[in-house]
DNA sequence: TATGCTTATGATAGCGCAATCATTGCGCTT
DNA sequence: AAGCGCAATGATTGCGCTATCATAAGCATA
């Protein structure tokens, strides 16, 4: 009885769906239809096609074709609960860190076969949240976030979502699921090492946005100059404002007119900012590294071009991107992580802009 | 008897669910179990909260965030048909050319309440009309796409959508469906123009990549140097390669060496080729802008700060990315877009590197 | 008081697909 | 010949939500 009323329930859409064929959504019964074959089957034909027989999946294939068949992802997720979307939230989208990570992303993520949905959170933890609501209501298998300060209701989220997650760009003492990233405070500590042991002596900091990780280089950089004795509080200029090549130049202008130009030396937090030091040096006439040094952070491609070439921090960002990116497909495949938190570590290029000798 | 039935099958989920509720996901029924209203009310409260009395409201809303329900977006869609979803393709993610149209467009559909879905062609159509259908496949609301080489299959794919559609970055003679860009032809005609106003008369081509829009650029270089009577095959120097600094500096110099020095300006496709000529010609003892006129495309803001600061095109990228985006939006509010296709225009930013006088 | 109109809420069905459990047919073993 | 296992295919059901229509309640009008 039942199964009769739902036969003649489906001729109805059939009959209707064949005279305007071409503004009608075609779906898998459509093409079921086309082909003679059940729904299921042309089902197993997009995602189980071993299950097939190859004369079937032929002529389903065909029928797929014709009619320019699109599976509807959002019914295919509803019933497998499997949505093959990976959520990622960067704190911005004009920052090059960042849009390296997300080609290791993209990559990696993409030739798995999953979708990657980007949110963008403006650095704001608030934000952050919002959009971590947005992303698990899309049902993804897997997160990737930037550091660890989110808020309270929304680690609750991220606990209760019960997917692998990754936190990058920083290490975490206590991470939700699993953590890459680099020591910004140790690599902080060991730019100032490195100048001093250039032979400057008087260190200045340059910083722009003051996120976290810039914070924590900043700790690093006090640290050094602390252990030194040579540390001085107005040697550091920052602003809370986004970093730029303009904004590196203003603030090397107001170092050195706040320090009487005693600066012998500039640790800017990244190489946007230290290009514009550089330059405005260069327009000043104070020559680098001579009588000034700088040294940038994040290693961009022009650090090794520009004239001098400019003293930075190697990190591996595609390569972060790639990691966590792999450890999520691990644990989305059940395979073994070797480790929960992983350092990628970073190098100091050590260029002609601190090369004193 | 059917209803009854259904009242059954209802009822064993729920007392499982309340056993282990930590564990189980949250839905909508729950919700309404939770608040004594039916889920339909749950479901207005979400979407419709106007048409739901106020202590209805407050009741429902204090039983979401105390069970943190998060609504399942598939299902909404599914039942809906909107995916609250904008599916945008561009060429590269590493590209800042690109990056900053995204930005434009996160800014405005952000805030409108559509999500992003974003994929990567490297460049290639192919790639392009895999990731259309994975686009289509989310059953997005409305479409930005880079260009107009699509495959057929691709276009075709794009005409059966009937959702708006936007190509960015090049005017289009015959668009899809609406179009935002600006006349890069054009473009490369007025820069070789700019050059020999200056006086520089022997002026070399540097282009990588060779994207549709690059070819057009190089086209227009061409035409004002046959209308003038300067144009020499052997002045343009390419690569299929990835634009960068380096690859800039080093068809410099291969321009340099197969002109046997004759050259006395060119122009590069972008800024990142500029800067690596213009870097290089300073390793070489090259004057800019007296012995050499160098000049950029795009106006990156390094072109502002560089010594010689950098003769560069200015185009809105961010602009064109929230006017695709408004006008995607408008379509879905059904309002009328002023034009189907918008020309955002350029700007030439006449700077130190190709001012001899 | 009866009638209609509006607002607030609910019951039912179905969106398009895949999980699950049949069913069929075939070759193989004993 | 009977039974078994396996591969290929199909029928049914429900994922979680919203569209649609129904119902109830409140109020104004005649």
């Amino acid at each position: 009885m039942l199964a009769k009323n739902n036969r003649q329930v489906q001729i109805l859409p059939m009959k209707s769906a064949k005279k305007r064929s071409s503004d009608k959504k075609v779906t898998l019964v459509d093409v079921a239809d086309a082909s003679g074959v059940s729904a299921i089957t042309v089902s197993r034909v997009i995602n189980q096609p071993e299950k097939v027989s190859e004369s079937l999946r032929i002529q389903v294939q065909k029928a797929i074709d014709a009619l320019g068949y699109i599976p509807n992802q959002h019914a295919s997720s509803l019933a497998s609960s499997k949505s093959k979307v990976i959520g990622v939230a960067i704190p911005s989208l004009s920052n090059i860190v960042f849009t390296e990570v997300l080609r290791g992303i993209y990559e990696v993520m993409g030739a798995a076969g999953y979708k990657v949905l980007l949110v963008d959170t403006h650095y704001s933890p608030l934000e952050e949240e919002k959009m971590v609501r947005t992303l698990l209501s899309q049902s993804p298998e897997g997160l990737i976030i930037t550091g660890g300060d989110q808020t309270k209701a929304c680690q609750n989220f991220l606990h209760k979502a019960r997917i692998p997650i990754v936190q990058i760009m920083e290490l975490l003492a206590d991470p939700i699921d699993m953590n890459v990233g680099f020591a910004h405070g140790r690599a902080g500590f060991d730019v100032v090492k490195h100048l001093l042991g250039q032979g400057y002596e008087r260190i200045g900091f340059i910083g722009a946005r003051m996120d976290p990780r810039v914070q924590q280089r900043m700790q690093g950089y006090k640290l050094a100059l602390e252990q030194a004795g040579k540390f001085e509080k107005n040697f550091i200029v920052t602003t809370p404002e986004p970093s730029s090549i303009g904004v590196g130049g203003e603030l090397f202008k107001s170092l050195m007119a706040s320090t009487n130009g005693v600066i012998d030396a500039v640790f800017c937090v990244n190489d946007d900012l230290a290009l514009g030091a550089l330059f405005e040096a260069q327009r000043m006439n104070i020559r680098v590294p001579q009588d000034m040094a700088i040294c940038g952070f994040n290693d961009i491609e022009a650090a090794e071009y520009v004239n001098p070439s400019l003293t930075s921090v190697s990190v591996g960002r595609y390569e972060m991107g790639v990691k966590a990116s792999e450890m999520i497909i691990r644990v989305l495949n059940d395979k073994p992580v070797e480790s929960k938190k992983v350092d990628m570590g970073y190098e100091i290029r050590k260029r002609a802009s601190t090369s004193r000798f």
